[in-house]
DNA sequence: GACATATACTACTGTAAGGTTATACAATAA
DNA sequence: TTATTGTATAACCTTACAGTAGTATATGTC
């Protein structure tokens, strides 16, 4: 380990005080947050958000708009409106969702941000590699 | 790739065309999201990323302000520099780990506004329910 | 009442991923 | 060189969960 410059040394004990709220997360929190992500990380639940966004729909509109199986919509439907991201609303036989929270947009928007930089600076990488290629 | 940089054209027919980009992003695009998200729903990665908030730190920092196995961590380490979420650089016989991307505080502060609210909400409802209690 | 439609639930399978142990590799020191 | 320390990888086990098929529970219509 040791002596370094790069680092503060401050093992747990004192760590500097941020700014951040995040930072001083406990665990249990972390916990919390991870799930929310967690929510978000299947491309079905995504799929969905999306034909959601357009406006409320019932499970079949959903179904159709997303192409995946009734129990497995029904499935992704459950966890999205239990971390309430979607609100469910019964109307006679059909019961239509629509998305509760728009905030996660904004955090799929942030993430398409970085990614599209991501990507472009990937490819600048390529093209100045392509200096080597056999002519 | 810019301005739509991951989503060349919207694929399905004819979806209502919406102010939001994220509506219209092709499947293969979604993958990449729900990726990056999947990355950050992990307890264990959101902790070794606030370790890093306050600054770089080895491997063994980490393991020390964490917690987690050696293994573990090495492991976790390599799913957040290949998400591009830490970025890596060896000193001598250590390996200094250091945020290469702070938005993902962003996000994570999004998602904890997000959380507090429910969780206020919640509590609201609970505390409007004791009306029906026993005196 | 019977029947059809819309949605939810249960059970199952396959796969992906976290954690652990042991081992390999890399950089420095002796 | 060999030894030691720090980090990465491999192999393994276990758990979690997406997807599917079948079934159950409404709700509305005849």
């Amino acid at each position: 380990m040791a002596s370094s410059p790069l680092a503060p040394s401050s093992p747990s004990a004192t760590l500097p005080t941020n700014d951040c709220r995040f930072m001083q997360l406990p665990p249990e929190t972390l916990h919390l947050v991870a799930d929310f992500f967690k929510v978000l990380s299947e491309s079905s639940r995504l799929q969905i958000m999306c034909a959601l966004k357009a406006g409320p729909q019932n499970v079949s509109e959903i179904i159709e708009a997303t192409g995946l199986g009734q129990a497995n919509v029904s499935k992704h439907l459950k966890i999205l409106a239990q971390a309430g991201v979607v609100s469910r609303q019964q109307q006679g036989v059909c019961v239509y969702y629509r998305i509760a929270n728009a905030f996660v947009f904004d955090l799929c928007e942030l993430v398409c941000d970085s990614l599209s930089v991501q990507v472009q600076q990937q490819s600048e990488k390529i093209a100045s590699l392509e200096v080597f290629r056999q002519p």
